[in-house]
DNA sequence: TCACCATTAAAACGTTTGTTTGAAACTGAC
DNA sequence: GTCAGTTTCAAACAAACGTTTTAATGGTGA
């Protein structure tokens, strides 16, 4: 029977770390929210970063084989044609979007996920690394099929940047508040809002990169 | 006299706050990297968030000027005339990617800001909302003359994505390892790859919103 | 030289941190 | 009912935290 502490005490953490961040969090917070023993956590977990890694893979794992899953679905569909950037860029952000709007647990872990990122703790960033390392090859190569002409160093600026945008757009009405009133309780109106944006920076002409030479004189549409 | 040891307790703590986060970095990491004694914070701020709260102030007020000077001196060429929205962003983003680009210190301030805009602590959020509150109902006012037809959330979302893309942009080489081996000793090179990014997200067709009433069937330009 | 002020220094303050301990409570199998 | 194995519990641990205190230091004007 697993113990149902353990995922309580997962839940609890889940929550406050979006909260209070890393170090913020205390494994007295954790285990009173989660109505468990302060020492439940070294017994299920070893110690407070392997709770935070355990936190991280929980849904990490499945939202990542997801995106494999999509990919896989749509290059299938595709019979070896190159898939268009919309549908990759879709099929990556989508199931993180869909995520985040489906319950809270989602929503929490998404905006968990989007401020751990920059994070530069090396623990965090090993595991991070780990969990990513397939999808992202996935998705470089079925870009880089998508458009051959595209050097893969600007797709993966632009990745980057779509990143920060996911990140923003479901780090909740926080940092919101900064820009002022805004409503941000409609997950549909988000999805297409995000989508919208990410197809547009995609798509937008490839830059004139002056620190080294240009091929092209003119600044031409990436996709 | 303007005692340097504040000065050197403010840059050690703006580089050892974007590495170890609010409150993973203490006041001994800082002291001893200052080459000041421990109660020196206390003595010349007070406590430690006056000394976060200094930090930020030191170089965000400077930033949020030169934005609106910026901005004033579009709207002076312009006579009254609305700007362009490329013209707005570019002032905006261009000033933060500048500071970036131009020494260490400044790249790292805006590495930590963008780290600090998701943090949903209280008291970061208070001094936040207050330095950013001129400068946003500026380029709010400069944005909804330039596209009138756009609507006012719309465009603060779409706001919000490029402060997530800039966030990322220069959130340094840490974040950027987890998608594989790229160049970001470049900021020229950053620099015209995120104006095209931004451009593109901004530039892009409104979303249609399923959730309420659209007024056009058809998805339009927005800018 | 003296007194005055701002700054630095070392030491200690009470809390809180993550972790460990050893006993108690519970579980299911025989 | 007993016993092994698992889980929970209260208590304590050393270490580190932000802050405070008190004394020493260094320079400046009278």
């Amino acid at each position: 029977m697993e113990s149902d502490t353990r995922s309580r005490i997962l839940d609890a953490a889940e929550n406050l770390l979006v909260q209070h961040g890393l170090d913020g969090t205390t494994l007295r917070m954790i285990t009173t929210a989660a109505h468990a023993n302060l020492a439940a956590v070294n017994y299920h977990f070893g110690s407070k970063e392997a709770l935070i890694e355990a936190v991280f893979r929980r849904r990490l794992t499945w939202l990542n084989q997801q995106r494999i899953a999509a990919l896989d679905a749509l290059e299938t569909e595709a019979r070896g044609a190159p898939l268009k950037p919309r549908q990759i860029v879709e099929s990556f952000f989508g199931v993180a979007i869909r995520m985040a709007a489906e319950n809270q647990g989602g929503r929490t872990f998404m905006r968990l996920l989007g401020r751990i990122y920059t994070e530069p703790s090396e623990f965090v960033r090993s595991f991070l690394a780990e969990e990513y390392a397939v999808v992202i090859a996935r998705y470089k190569a079925a870009f880089f099929k998508a458009l051959p002409d595209v050097p893969q160093e600007e797709f993966l600026w632009r990745f980057h940047f779509m990143m920060g945008a996911l990140s923003y757009a479901v780090s909740g009405p926080d940092a919101l508040r900064i820009l002022g009133p805004i409503d941000d309780t409609d997950p549909e109106a988000l999805y297409s809002r995000l989508m919208s944006f990410l197809i547009g920076g995609l798509r937008a002409p490839l830059p004139e990169i002056h620190s080294q030479p240009v091929k092209k004189p003119r600044a031409k549409r990436a996709a």
